[in-house]
DNA sequence: TATTTCTTCTTTCAATGGCCAGCAAGGCAA
DNA sequence: TTGCCTTGCTGGCCATTGAAAGAAGAAATA
């Protein structure tokens, strides 16, 4: 592995659970605690994390992502799987909004075959995926482009989000948490879904398996602010019961699931 | 094995991988890990790859994932002259408006150096080519997306465009004539031009030789409307008059020019 | 509170291995 | 042939890592 990679991963860790500690990375990693101490000394003079004693913290401010890319798109085969329900639920003529991510892209890929469809998508991946297609409404919210993400943020990419209302609104979150509820890696991010979903009849979340019991920065909103929850995996009893106590559906590969809910 | 080929092979393990070692490349190819460092020095060089200790990891953002876009390009070397002109009167700090065209692209390209720039624009491909350049402000105006043209256009495009004030605006067409003046083969693309133009205080227009005498569809504005042009090859003196007549002045790669201008 | 004990941190040193510059050999086209 | 490009090699340099030792901090106990 090279020193980069494992200085990316203990700033994805990071950024999901807010604080790492050295041994326990050492240990993952397996490298001497040195070598840990001396990566999160970098993260410290990068700016993307504050050193404590036996480990380090988020730096909160730091609205920062990943710097130097290798966002690797993990758990692709979970993603494709959801991107594949979603596309289910999509009907000619429909009216969607797709969020900045990866998910949003293999979701994108997959409703290529739909007739009549209007986007709207703060994601540049997104836009270039689609700008072979014929026939549809491609808008973007434009706004100012977030640094080292192909996407949009800002005021300018809010109001023009709640000038439209649709029927859909595909939205992810990199944590989801019984009590905090949705929750996301950045202010401006988070921002921006809150308006996507506040804009949609249907506020499906997308969101694989890995994100479960995580808690990331800022809040998007509350479990039951959405409609639907689509993951990849079947959810453990513990989280059927906090969706059906909040009132959400949740749809995973192989439930047998209810037509109306398309 | 072509020196090409293994290039191009180790690009392709790059985007599946995300990464590359030197060490495995050395071993995989049979060449002495020099070369191999040298291929990734080229690839870095190309803007496809980040050098590391031990390897490389992959540029996203780049270019090189752009789908099909069979823009035939016609004059690059012409286009180049131009974008390096306007190059050298963009300075550190300036505001711009770029448009959606391939000399845009090239500009974009030429003032990645340029310090603490403001760019809007209307292009997919200029966010791109962006979307690696630390420290700028980078707007999209968002709006509609062209069928088929990477670009967004309408309505909401121009109303962001008209809510700002820019120093300048580097905006093409596709026809250039004494009487017309300057013309665009679209409707929406000449009115997003002239909003542009209404929002700079220096308007300048690239237009390569091949454009003059053509007249296209619709007309964006008078040759006077904008402040200086910008050209590849010097023009013949009849339009010399022309620029004179019109109180334009008209930049061409050799020939002398005041600073003040820049 | 003072003291002890355990953990973690910092500093220093050495080893490993990658990096760079320069040189020379071979291949290829003009 | 000459010139240019690619490649491999060498030697010095530098980045990364781990080990060790002492300092500093945290926690537990009296």
């Amino acid at each position: 592995m090279l020193a980069i990679e494992r200085r990316n991963k203990i700033l994805e860790k990071l950024q999901t659970d807010k604080k790492v500690v050295v041994s326990e990375l050492s240990h993952d990693f397996d490298v001497s605690e040195e070598t840990i101490r001396r990566d999160l000394e970098k993260l410290e003079k990068d700016g993307y994390a504050t050193k404590t004693y036996g480990g380090a913290v988020i730096k909160e401010n730091s609205n920062a992502e990943l710097p130097f890319v290798v966002r690797k798109n993990t758990n692709v085969a979970g993603k494709q799987q959801i991107a594949k329900l979603i596309g289910s639920m999509i009907r000619d003529g429909d009216q969607i909004m797709l969020d900045a991510s990866s998910t949003a892209v293999f979701v994108a890929q997959n409703i290529k075959n739909k007739k009549n469809i209007t986007v709207i998508t703060n994601s540049v991946e997104v836009l270039i995926e689609l700008a072979d297609v014929s026939g549809w409404k491609i808008l973007s919210t434009g706004g100012t482009m977030r640094e080292g993400s192909l996407a949009f943020v800002g005021h300018q990419a809010e109001k023009m989000l709640s000038t439209f209302h649709v029927g859909k609104a595909i939205v992810s979150c990199k944590g989801l948490d019984p009590v905090r509820g949705l929750t996301d890696a950045s202010e401006s991010f988070a921002q921006l879904k809150k308006t996507m979903i506040d804009s949609a009849s249907k506020k499906i979340l997308a969101v694989d398996s890995s994100k479960f019991d995580k808690i990331s920065f800022t809040e998007i909103g509350k479990i039951h602010d959405v409609t639907m929850i689509v993951t990849d995996k079947e959810p453990s009893e513990k989280w059927k019961q906090v969706f059906n106590a909040e009132g959400v559906v949740c749809v995973y590969p192989g439930m047998t699931w209810k037509t109306e809910l398309q």
